[in-house]
DNA sequence: CTGAAAGCGCTTACAG
DNA sequence: CTGAAAGCGCTTACAG
């Protein structure tokens, strides 16, 4: 049988009591019966239970969620996927909190951050925005002690401790390849549509992008980069403005959101003129693309498994375990219009 | 607060016995009772705390594996990532045994699944061998209530619970698909290497790839299956002599294991002579091959998630509890050189 | 058919 | 600095 306090307080000579002391670092115990005690845990093997200790502490766990109130279907489908994990969560003694804010606007987020000090959630999820006085925010979270994960996008000098979403370097030259062989080397120009180069992720795709193609497709030039804030609307226009102005484009990589837009400006141009296009997320919209040739990869991050990554993370982290590894990296998702799941 | 099984008998008016026999559904309760019971459990919103039953019940889950002895770095890998997942689990009550058996051999293989009659495990994953005699062996488990899941090939007939791996009809597809747009279209030989034609996953991925040659790519014509065993040396033996004897061999899709062998092969041929390459499973061998150029895309599945999800499946069958269909798709991981992880 | 009591492995006041 | 006792939410003999 697995040996249980019971055997380390009967090994060690001393009560139950002190043993929970010694198992959780508590003060106030001798060194020497600190001593007896842990030499009886390491004797015995002992591992602790730890749905008992929780069950014992009667303790539920406070997490916070940021969110930016962003109008595409990948944020809506991460509300969505999150809303699913608070239900099933709520069984798992968790309790979490989703706060909603203006999209792209690190005030907003310094705000919702500081916010959380009165609470004191056992943790807090957020997609960040790469700016100094977020950077600062989360310090002084991080020195209260508050664990914390950044969502989809990173912030990595700060001391998130943490982050659940792709690598977005690896995303951009993973489209950047294929573009290039798609296109089949030929001399061409790529236009790239981004929401803004205010997030990181964005920035970083286009980086990883333009260095594949000038490092293995030298053929192929690049317009510069248009900004659609990852409105369909405002993504629509921009696109639909470059196709015309450009003729020759033979090439799209959208890298951020607000696809819907991109689909209808390219369907409104003649189906032989129709570039290669790689795009960001799967949604409802990009799926049908993807179907039906109007896109020809979509690159994937599973919001579903970012959620309940996040969420294991946190629970780890307050419950100060490890995470594994292997288990909470998301991958990079490649659809072609044969592999859509 | 939420409410506890004390809740209900005090809202009831029955004992904590009572209110335990209704939610565990066991005989021995007046009709009245029980609907007085069920009605406050349904006023009051009651949701086990399975924890809490688990820890009362004492109860460990043991669970069998049944794995292929085969040599190659994919089953390798994933008897690796299951002795972790043993080490972990045993701090969550579960108790896994592996067993190893020949590959590619349904007797073996019903051997194993009749040899845990005996034990009566609260659950057992095996990697399928589509034969009469095994879906006649899963039945009987499957008649006597124990949960069974298929790990990496499936047996669809068969009244497994789940199945754990990829769908290998996209995965053939996507392959296809990826070989057309690489080669461009131009007319061409390709190769296929499978493993043999014994296992579902095999004939599945031959099917789709063949499928999409067919319908999009007509240039591309393919030689006769070659059947490598998932042996290294085999593979070798085969792929060489097919590129000696078929010099115009211009992309081959390797959709078994075995790619040591396949890689040794094409390392012998010169580089300019070098075909287009797709392989299956990222393992130390196929990603030093794709760094180097060796190979041109790797169709992947996890072998760490897999082994993940079996488990959780098995405890959720086990207790009782749904599983998250979403949480569960393995993925078709497509990596390039650039999206390495 | 129903209930009182003990126990699963841990933690937490409280007393000394 | 240390321990005895009660309790977390559930289940399990055992008695009636």
């Amino acid at each position: 049988m697995k040996p249980t306090v019971h055997d380390i307080a009967r090994s060690a000579g001393v009560s139950l009591a002190t043993v929970d002391r010694v198992l959780n670092g508590r003060p106030g115990v001798r060194r020497v019966t600190r001593q007896k005690v842990e030499g009886a845990i390491a004797e015995l093997g002992y591992v602790r239970d730890v749905a008992a200790a929780n069950l014992a502490k009667g303790r539920t766990y406070a997490f916070t969620f940021i969110l930016p109130a962003n109008d595409n279907s990948f944020m809506l489908g991460l509300g969505d996927e999150l809303r699913g994990a608070v239900v099933r969560s709520s069984a798992e003694r968790m309790q979490i909190r989703i706060v909603n804010i203006p999209p792209f606007d690190p005030g907003a987020l310094v705000a919702a951050l500081e916010a959380e000090f009165d609470g004191r959630p056992a943790g807090i999820a957020f997609v960040a925005i790469d700016a100094p006085e977020v950077r600062a925010a989360v310090e002084r979270l991080a020195a209260a002690g508050i664990p914390m994960v950044t969502l989809v996008s990173d912030l990595p000098e700060a001391a998130r401790d943490h982050y659940a979403g792709i690598d977005n370097m690896a995303a951009g030259r993973t489209a950047g390849s294929l573009m290039g062989r798609f296109l089949a080397g030929a001399p061409a120009t790529v236009a790239v549509v981004a929401g803004s180069m205010l997030v990181r992720d964005h920035r970083e795709r286009l980086e990883g992008f333009s260095a594949v193609l000038q490092e293995q497709f030298p053929g192929l030039a690049t317009l510069p980069v248009l900004e659609g804030r990852d409105d369909p609307v405002l993504v629509e226009a921009l696109v639909g403005k470059a196709l015309n102005e450009t003729p020759d484009i033979r090439g799209i990589y959208s890298l951020g959101a607000g696809n819907r837009g991109l689909i209808q400006a390219l369907r409104s141009v003649g189906s032989l003129r129709r570039p290669m296009v790689i795009a960001h997320e799967l949604t409802a919209f990009t799926r049908q693309a993807l179907s039906d040739g109007t896109i020809d990869a979509v690159l994937n991050q599973d919001a579903g498994h970012e959620v309940r990554s996040a969420i294991r993370v946190l629970k780890a982290k307050a419950d100060g375990l490890p995470v594994i590894a292997a288990q909470e990296r998301i991958r990079i998702d490649i659809f072609l219009k044969d592999n859509l799941p």
